[in-house]
DNA sequence: GCCAACGTTGGC
DNA sequence: GCCAACGTTGGC
């Protein structure tokens, strides 16, 4: 079993937002390096849920991959801001995962809170200029979370 | 609102 | 293939 790390600006999606629809497919990721983690992703592993772009920026609860392998379905949207035009069904650009809400954290663990725990080295969310929106999580470091 | 970081685009 | 220009992310 794997751990990752998931972002999104709560204003976009939240986890009350996932609370409330209990599972949702991560679509809307563009950047491959993110899309090459979703496809590692299998059904079991863990996210740890994180709000960017707010105050403070956070890790806010978990999630885990109940399906894996799946087509982004925006990427075939002509309506949807994430629409690529040069992706097909037969060989589809952006493959995601839908997530299961686990648990909301009574007690957020806030970015300047990590930047305590770990180097950027151990966990690059806080690394400054960090841009990836989906990264591995290192077991010890998950460890470490689970048990704050 | 500012701006550093960095991914993408496109001219050459 | 290089790299300057540009756009986006996201902390502060």
């Amino acid at each position: 079993m794997n751990y990752w790390l998931i972002k999104s600006e709560p204003s976009d999606y939240s986890i009350e937002d996932l609370e409330r629809d209990r599972a949702t497919i991560w679509d809307g990721v563009r950047n491959y390096q993110a899309r090459n983690f979703l496809r590692e992703m299998q059904v079991s592993d863990i996210a740890f849920f994180y709000h960017s772009n707010v105050k403070p920026p956070a890790i806010v609860g978990l999630a885990q991959v109940i399906e894996n392998q799946l087509a982004d379905p925006t990427q075939f949207d002509p309506n949807s801001r994430y629409f690529d035009a040069k992706s097909t069904p037969e060989a589809p650009r952006w493959q995601t995962v839908k997530v299961e809400f686990m648990e909301k954290f009574s007690e957020p663990i806030s970015l300047s809170q990590l930047k305590t725990m770990f180097t950027p080295e151990e966990f690059p969310v806080v690394k400054k200029g960090n841009r990836l929106s989906v990264m591995p999580v290192h077991p010890e470091v998950a460890q470490r979370l689970l048990s704050k």
